[in-house]
DNA sequence: TCCAACTGTAACTGTTAATATTACAGTAAC
DNA sequence: GTTACTGTAATATTAACAGTTACAGTTGGA
């Protein structure tokens, strides 16, 4: 799995939760543990996505714009991460005279791809206001 | 997801699709695309697992000991590539003052532990016969 | 109008993980 | 005892990933 997909669920929490739902690339990095390029760079990506808006110059940052129970993961890891979990490496070769040699790659390609569906149906069953809710639930404990 | 899950995949559909159900590393390694040292050391831990067993020696190699029927995908994910799908990478830090970035990492591995459990109930419906079937029928297409 | 505080991007570096390769000891069949 | 294997460790080599630097463009306010 994509590590941006992380960066960027973190990102939007924290932005869910902070009470003018507005924050610069350097408070989130901090927030994050990672360095604010990083965080402009997932963070403009979710820009194009429609799900915050970005003001530049002095004074600006990232603000939230849509509603955080109506954000799942399963958005995110589409824009993010999407074919995340099949791995770049494959095995067999279609030009192959084997039959399983050369049928495994789509075969597997199948599998992986069931996999992710899997997967998404998962995600979508967690938004944004879920996570910040768990986070609320952990402190207390 | 690791590359080791396909190699096994691989090397077990190839064993349940041989009339004697046994072949050489070297072999293996042909049909597979890769190393037969890598082979060798995949095939030891399903060895290990008691999914097949091997005769070292002149006229040796790997011999399929289950049911290709019997054997999931979910068995070899487990042996092969636990955890797979959770980045190493995380974000946040228990030791900071921030609610969000203090409690991101065990929310986010609960997050993590869902899918994988997602992942692993997709896996259990497919066995390694029905891989060789799939083959089979890409074959006549 | 100039300065300070931001975002947007691209380029570059360092580090880690993944894969390939080599090597050789151990084992079994002929 | 020679040949054909596995088992395993060590060592390249390569690709992916995260961190960093740099700078142009934008905006608000002194």
């Amino acid at each position: 799995m994509n590590s941006e997909f992380i960066i960027a669920v973190h990102s939007l929490v924290l932005l869910a939760h902070k009470p003018d739902g507005m924050a610069s690339s350097e408070e989130i990095a901090a927030n994050v543990c990672t360095h604010p390029a990083r965080v402009r760079k997932v963070l403009g990506f979710l820009r194009k996505n429609g799900y915050v808006t970005t003001r530049e110059g002095s004074g600006g940052g990232y603000r939230l714009c849509i509603d955080p129970s109506d954000m799942t993961l399963a958005d995110i890891y589409r824009t993010m991460a999407a074919g995340a979990i099949k791995p770049n490496w494959c095995s067999g070769n279609p030009d192959m005279d084997c039959m399983v040699g050369s049928n495994m790659q789509e075969v597997m390609n199948d599998v992986f791809c069931g996999a992710e569906k899997q997967l998404e149906s998962y995600f979508q069953g967690i938004t944004i206001g879920q996570m910040l809710s768990r986070i609320k639930a952990c402190q207390k404990t």
